[in-house]
DNA sequence: CCCGAGGGTGAGGCTGTTCTAACCCGTTGT
DNA sequence: ACAACGGGTTAGAACAGCCTCACCCTCGGG
């Protein structure tokens, strides 16, 4: 029986949630209204079959990709507002297994955890894969070199260490850099690192893991 | 309540999809086994939500678009035995709604055909939208120009006067002309015209949508 | 025989993306 | 002050995709 961790939710979300997901015999909510600091933390505690994420509360969409990392097992589902094609595309590419409005029917949304708990992709209506028509491929998803800049970055590396790892000059690693700042939606690399490793995140208020 | 009209499978899987669909009280099946060179007008008389395909008795992926062409309201989802990323991608940009997989769960299939029936997107594991390692964005997908060539080959044009109507050379027509073919997997116009239209194609034996 | 159609190949121009790199500036920490 | 970092901008090279057109061939029908 899949098993549900839910994040934290506007109230009235949050209660629709936790409703439709216990009135599921086939499913279990082992965890709700998570706060994002704490989801990495309490993913590794309940091991969750399915996660359901606020794309609101996610304070940078890279959030999705660093849980997806620590956690390649658990199904990620996202619930937005009114998500475009490029925000679904890239928390696909993220690791995200589906992505959904919160605008989706209650029945829909319980249909999609199960669904996203078996691996399958779920996505809104909007969001087609590529097309006919559609040209949003690449605008804002992280190209290869930029991923492996990453992969660095969450290590920990200096510029110049990334630099000489790749082969390539410092100057264009911090041209990378920005543009997976900027792709992501975040200011530094601290906010990469804090969410990348588990190990030292405590749940409880204001520790700065790392400062020192 | 959403209803369903399934094209012709194989006896196992078409007694499988029976059974679940009827056993389900929210899903109506208004047609099953339907040939698919019948499926087209069987769509205009049940006018169902959802349009069950069988990928593997396609004549061509072609079909899927025709079909999308001329009912553009009703819901395709295409199984198939183990669809590849691009084949699903290609599904969808034809305007299927939803790409499955054989294997997967009855109760899963049930749920994405409730998915489908309200718009929402449903791929199997293996098909992410696009992202960090995926380039398989446009290599089977026709491009707009070719989509606009497609719709003139449809109405029967001439490579004449297709070029007349596009202001382009007759040369630039047949290159454009044999990529749909090749993309499409068909041999010459004829292969489309004959899907495209509704009038000529008599259903008559099999004339028992409603069993009951 | 000629014309339309289909199939193969190649080529030129255009656009967009990616990767690379350099310049400028300001902030922060030692 | 210096070094490392972040942010902005620009720019060239390489590559892929699309659009356009050209040449070659075969096959059928009037």
């Amino acid at each position: 029986m899949p098993t549900v961790l839910s994040a934290k939710f506007e109230d009235l979300v949050a209660i629709g949630l936790r409703s439709l997901i216990s009135e599921d015999p086939h499913l279990e909510l082992v965890a709700a209204d998570v706060p994002m600091d704490a989801v990495d933390a309490t993913i590794g505690h309940c091991r969750p079959d399915v996660v359901l994420l606020n794309f609101g509360t996610l304070g940078t969409p890279g959030q999705v990709l660093q849980l997806h990392r620590s956690h390649p097992d658990a199904r990620i589902v996202v619930l937005a507002n009114r998500p475009s094609a490029a925000e679904c595309s890239q928390m696909l590419s993220f690791g995200a297994t589906a992505c959904l409005s919160k605008e989706t029917e209650g029945r829909d949304i319980v249909n999609a955890i199960h669904l996203a708990s078996r691996g399958m992709h779920v996505l809104p209506r909007s969001a087609a894969a590529g097309g006919l028509g559609s040209g949003i491929q690449g605008s804002e998803l992280l190209t290869p070199r930029e991923a492996e800049v990453l992969e660095l970055l969450q290590a920990g590396a200096t510029n110049a260490e990334i630099a000489h790892r790749l082969s390539i000059g410092i100057e264009t690693v911090r041209t990378h850099a920005r543009n997976i700042y900027r792709k992501l939606g975040i200011a530094s690399r601290r906010d990469l690192t804090r969410l990348a490793r588990q190990d030292p995140i405590v749940v409880d208020a204001e520790r700065r893991p790392l400062s020192g």
